[in-house]
DNA sequence: TGATATTAGTTGATTATTCAACAACGCCGG
DNA sequence: CCGGCGTTGTTGAATAATCAACTAATATCA
């Protein structure tokens, strides 16, 4: 517990500073993008495609939330901010009175729609095309690597939300 | 400007969804490490860090929004605090009459100084001893080059704060 | 010099996120 | 069928981040 730290390199903090200020960079310009072009904040942006993407539209509080990496209460007022918009409604479980729904309206299916192509044109710009296609798969290696180091660290994971 | 839609290819989006997922849990597991051992918000900490390294360990606000990515309102908010909790001070700028500079104090100094080691623990756990080293140095020009294309699209920003 | 534009930094209102407490329901053993 | 226990999801208060408006000082330039 108490042995001393093994600190950085010099070479290893340039590199996670780098990454740092390279997921800040990538996530700022996508936000921007998205709230200058839609008015969509990045947020409901992943909650939306989640809905899109599911049998339906429509996804259990909890499964959406776990999709989005969102806390259930940061979903809860997330989904109420949706349906002011109208873009999701909360329907009731049929099979756990619990349990509610969110759904994807027609208008929250045009408004993704209509927000996808400028969003993916500025992943492009912010990452895809900055990289050739060998760092591309080199990434994917990489991020996968710290995806699974952060699922096997998690796995003892006893907070309320996550997990 | 209307051209169609060069959208990702499966492959493209499946890095896309990683990448993300990857600096999520970094950050995430980051934080909740920082927050937990020390009390010390992830943001709050990079600040310290930079006043740390600055010559006399003070900063013009500029210079310190600019090394912490912050706009000026999040660290002038953000200053406030850390001056309540005794970590830094905001001292009067000799050669310009508007500057403030924040300056660590040495309590500010030992707090980081006690929160380090576990964060640079952490950041061996989720990022570091994850990776090979190739991987690592893969991620390091990886990240070399989003900050590049971010660097290039970015000279033509006219925002308020950032730039 | 004097008028105007820029820059530095703060402030308060709005919006978002977290945290802890809570109500309602389902599950399971006696 | 009942009582405890875990789960689902919401709420409201506290904290943080964003946005627009603002003061005050400096730079620019005729």
């Amino acid at each position: 517990m108490t042995t001393t730290t093994r600190w950085l390199t010099a070479e290893e903090q340039r590199i996670w500073r780098l990454f740092v200020q390279a997921c800040e960079s990538v996530f700022a310009a996508t936000d921007t993008q998205l709230i200058r072009d839609s008015g969509i904040p990045h947020g409901y942006y992943e909650i939306l495609v989640h809905l899109s993407e599911a049998p339906g539209r429509a996804l259990r509080m909890t499964q959406l939330a776990h999709a989005s990496t969102y806390s259930k209460s940061r979903l809860s007022h997330a989904v109420t901010r949706l349906e002011e918009r109208g873009w999701v409604v909360r329907r009731e479980c049929a099979t756990d009175r619990r349990g509610q729904i969110a759904q994807l309206t027609e208008e929250g299916f045009a408004a993704l729609a209509a927000a996808a192509p400028g969003h993916v044109e500025q992943v492009r710009k912010s990452l895809i095309d900055a990289l050739t296609p060998e760092q591309i798969s080199q990434l994917g290696e990489v991020a996968a690597a710290i995806v699974a180091a952060a699922a096997d660290s998690g796995s003892k994971c006893h907070d309320a939300d996550l997990c």
